[in-house]
DNA sequence: AAGCTTTAGTTCATTGCCTGAACTATATGA
DNA sequence: TCATATAGTTCAGGCAATGAACTAAAGCTT
């Protein structure tokens, strides 16, 4: 059964319950309802407790909490019609988070206010495949730096960051323990020293993981229950379902890119067998279709890719065909574990969307029947920076579901 | 990274936070603490106080909501050594759920006291294959009528109870969507009938995710995440994560009997193509084994086949290999999605396992290397009576972890 | 322009809960 | 018999939310 849940519930059966926790579970509350509120529009104390259900006497104590904390501030008046007005209430403009990312062709890194808006965006092309991983780290420090220091220009604090990297990643180690296109194993990583003294310090996450945070927030539907996949050189996923990334007991949740869509099917970088990358990853396309994997970059192959399908180049189609199959048949698989019935497409997947969707369409309808209709396989909505919004998005979640890590 | 949990944290942005939910919560930790004593041991305040963090003086105040309410009682003396003995306390033997099962060709009672220990039970044959659901119900009700009753004359008290159906259902509407092997569809089911007055009322479940459950309550080491497989008529599995169901955003997770492991496979009742079950099903192993599907009970097939199976008949083995490979695959595709490493085989899969356990690991080794090992896959310890207990369990549970139900 | 109405936000006494310290109760050991 | 150790209770103190009363500041009415 779907139990109510409890307005204050203890966890799993460990630490006691005391009166301050009520105050940290409506600290969250009340900074959460004015997070939430249509952006442009600064509640006031008052609709704050209506869409909290606290008291307007409770509301104003913790809204004081949050404005010595800086977290939130005041903004102007709020015209409710006839009696007095409220006094708008906002996320502080001056208070920011980092997103950085670590893929195989670049670094970048953006600091992003605490509703979400980029304030600034640095990306630097960098060949990372096969190096060490401490030239890596250092030139994106001094990326983070560089970007810190133009947003403290700006009066913008920087409270903590979220760093993506492609591959599986342990975040309480702060270890990733394999990247296979960086050529990592087992890397571990020096997170703080990426932003020296962030009272949150930074947190490490999946790419795809990441991505589909992204996507959860950018979403107009306001899906809170998808499967997003992600098209790269391997193929990844990230779970999201009741609006929280579902990572399973070892964080590893959702590695769509090695379900098993052909028994008989080919060897796997993972050392699998018939994982649906060996289809439906970039190389395995390029090499479907024909283009040779070594003359020349991945980009110029995917530029090459697009023009061969829009002139309908039968040995393209084909190869997109059988991935998207494939996808299909990955996607019927998981459907059935997770019971998720939305798909959002990212990374390749959601360039090749025209060519890809009536494979995949009809690969579902075969495999799982009434699990998904058309409706339900959306294209990505964030592009590329996907992974850098969503380990900033993810952070900034933290701090406001939980703000009384800021000595408040 | 893993976010230490708050003792006290709010729901997803709905209920406020008051005094009165501390409460609450540390009920359920108090009573949760003796619960989790070993059995036979009746833990003193002072222990539950260490056990818990809490102070003496709240664990005594708690303690006494939990004696009114009569969910626990003292029990004798408990030496400490030096001084003054504690009082012990346990879960109170005179209060009691009920676990009921309806299954193909049987229907069954028990009732199991707050402890786990089954006070009464009984079992009924019955054909209820495509019949309608009504007389189901009634005869059920009539059973559990009876039971409850032999358990009042022991001056048990029945608080609540769980229904474990095999098919897809929606507990929170009291509903079964579909039971393919009871040819049920969309059957709304009154459950408060089943168990008229009952405090705590009827829960609902499906079958394999009843059964992890009580898997999850009797392995001796412990373990808190794993993926029940459960061989029937259909395949069925439940997925425990952290020591908590799993069931996904629709509450159907775990449906490993309908991942594809052969796409050019054959059809499956549920619609699909090349799903586990078509495979590995009870009906898809006895016609690969060549025993007529006609020809005799589900039972008496099941014999058979062991018979062969200890004589070498060739045919037999080669359909359990074959079931065994395809496990293999299926499971190495539900760990890529969520991230499981170890199995637990029920239903026939657990009387099978001498025959299965070696192309089960060829299969998980070849599509999944490195993520199971055979110590991960173990054959299940509560058999047939899995789904009433793990119903019950559950309904017991979920009381423990939220005791002021009972009017305290 | 003065006064009424309406809404926002604050103040304050009350209640509930946990805490820590003091206290009582009851055992063992010298 | 007395010292010691442990269990459990009592009680004052602190913190948080509540609801009612109160102040603040707008629009509307006449």
């Amino acid at each position: 059964m779907v139990m109510a849940a409890p307005a204050v519930a203890g966890p799993g059966g460990s630490a006691p319950g005391s009166v301050g926790d009520v105050r940290r579970s409506n600290l969250a509350l009340v900074l959460g309802a004015i997070a939430e509120f249509p952006p442009g529009t600064h509640p006031s104390r008052a609709q704050v407790a209506g869409a909290t259900g606290l008291t307007k006497a409770s509301v104003s104590s913790l809204v004081l909490d949050l404005l010595d904390a800086g977290i939130i501030r005041e903004i102007g008046l709020n015209p409710q019609g006839r009696g007095r007005p409220g006094v708008g209430l906002e996320l502080s403009p001056s208070r920011a988070v980092m997103g950085m990312e670590i893929n195989v062709d670049y670094i970048s890194a953006a600091v992003v206010d605490l509703s979400g808006t980029v304030l600034v965006r640095e990306e630097q092309e960098r060949d990372n495949r096969n190096g060490p991983d401490g030239p890596v780290l250092a030139a994106l420090a001094a990326l983070a730096a560089r970007v810190r220091s133009g947003a403290g220009e700006q009066g913008v604090e920087v409270l903590g960051g979220g760093l993506a990297v492609p591959g599986l990643v342990d975040p309480a180690q702060a270890r990733v323990l394999t990247a296979p296109n960086l050529g990592w194993v087992n890397v571990d990583l020096d997170l703080e020293a990426l932003l020296p003294e962030a009272p949150l310090g930074v947190e490490l996450f999946n790419e795809a993981n990441a991505a589909a945070l992204a996507e959860l927030r950018h979403r107009p539907d306001g899906a809170s229950d998808f499967l997003f996949v992600s098209g790269e050189v391997g193929v990844g996923g990230g779970i999201v379902i009741g609006s929280e990334l579902f990572t399973g007991p070892h964080g590893h949740a959702g590695e769509v890119g090695h379900i098993v869509v052909d028994p008989n099917g080919g060897h796997c970088s993972c050392g699998g067998t018939g994982c649906l990358e060996t289809v439906a990853g970039q190389d395995a396309i390029f090499a479907a279709a024909g283009l040779s994997p070594d003359g020349g970059s991945r980009s110029a192959h995917m530029s090459a890719l697009m023009r061969a399908l829009q002139a309908g180049e039968p040995r393209s189609v084909s190869a997109v065909e059988r991935a998207g199959r494939s996808l299909g048949i990955a996607l019927a698989s998981a459907a059935r574990v997770v019971n998720i019935e939305s798909v959002v497409l990212g990374g390749h997947f959601a360039v090749l969307e025209p060519w890809l969707r009536a494979p995949l369409l009809a690969g579902l309808e075969k495999y799982a029947p009434g699990k998904y209709d058309s409706s339900q396989v959306a294209v990505s909505l964030v592009g590329e920076s996907g992974a850098l919004l969503g380990a900033a998005g993810s952070v900034i979640r933290s701090l406001v579901e939980a703000p009384h890590r800021l000595h408040a």
